[in-house]
DNA sequence: TTTGACATTGGAGTTAACTCCAAGCTTTAT
DNA sequence: ATAAAGCTTGGAGTTAACTCCAATGTCAAA
């Protein structure tokens, strides 16, 4: 059995982390000292382990509350559900790559724009671009 | 001169958002009619259609307060400070990015290895590779 | 004249995932 | 004996950009 600090330390996250999982219902510990301090088992690392990887690959801590729970029950539940949600996420992950990837054109386009010289800014394309409409696209 | 209702509504904003952004420093009321109601002028509008292409382009709310104190006083800035402030924005944009990247490539590891069928999850590869460090690339 | 739309203010609530704090135990080492 | 390190709790603070609210005031139309 680990006490909080030993287990924070073998998985690189805090104490405060660990409270805050199982104050958010994502894992509890195992059980309790006698002095009151809590104690994890190997069960408990590897649903931490668990939980990190999930976050490594994109889900929210309430996404990873929704696969803890269907991973506890494997039984009640089908691959097309995991597979779906999973999908879900990948989703999401897109259409935030795609608002990031319009970003990223705009800015190009404004960097390639602007002569980045030291003289004074009167004429900087990035800031007519910002304050007139077309003043890039016309160009 | 339009009120503050007329100008949100021109700028498709809501009056909370012009009366948020003067909170906040970055577009006051160019004046207030004799009954406390404030008034914007064209000016105005135009500092806010600054402010709205500068979010669509990625800039937070506090980096384009940045901006909209170089642009107040463009002879005391240089081209090289905007662009360098943009190049900077486009560097986390391509951070952000590439983060999002690597959760879309290993979602997509997920779901291509997951069989998506009305059975039992016990065997299903998602949740696995979640448990098990390897379970996908030892595949 | 009374409704309805519009405006004012200060301040609270939202979301996510922690992080920090104070006040007070327990244990171990010196 | 005491100090250091570790643990407990509840609760507040952080960040971003709004959004919502209540209580109240203003103004035009029917
Ligand atoms: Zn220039
Ligand atoms: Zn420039
Ligand atoms: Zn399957
Ligand atoms: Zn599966």
């Amino acid at each position: 059995m680990y006490r909080i600090g030993e287990l924070a330390q073998k998985l690189s996250v805090s104490t405060d982390t660990l409270r805050y999982y199982e104050k958010h219902k994502l894992l509890a510990a195992t059980s309790r000292a006698d002095n009151g301090y809590r104690l994890y088992n190997e069960g408990a690392l590897r649903i931490m382990q668990f939980i990190i990887r999930a976050k490594a690959v994109g889900f929210s801590l309430k996404e990873i509350s929704g696969l803890l729970s269907i991973k506890i029950d494997k039984a009640s539940h089908s691959c097309a559900e995991v597979k779906s949600f999973t999908e879900q996420k990948l989703s999401q992950v897109n259409n935030k790559i795609a608002e990031l990837a319009c970003f990223k054109g705009s800015l190009e386009l404004l960097v390639a724009a602007c002569c980045g010289g030291e003289e004074e800014a009167t004429h900087c394309s990035i800031l007519s671009a910002l304050e007139n409409v077309d003043a890039i696209i016309s160009k």
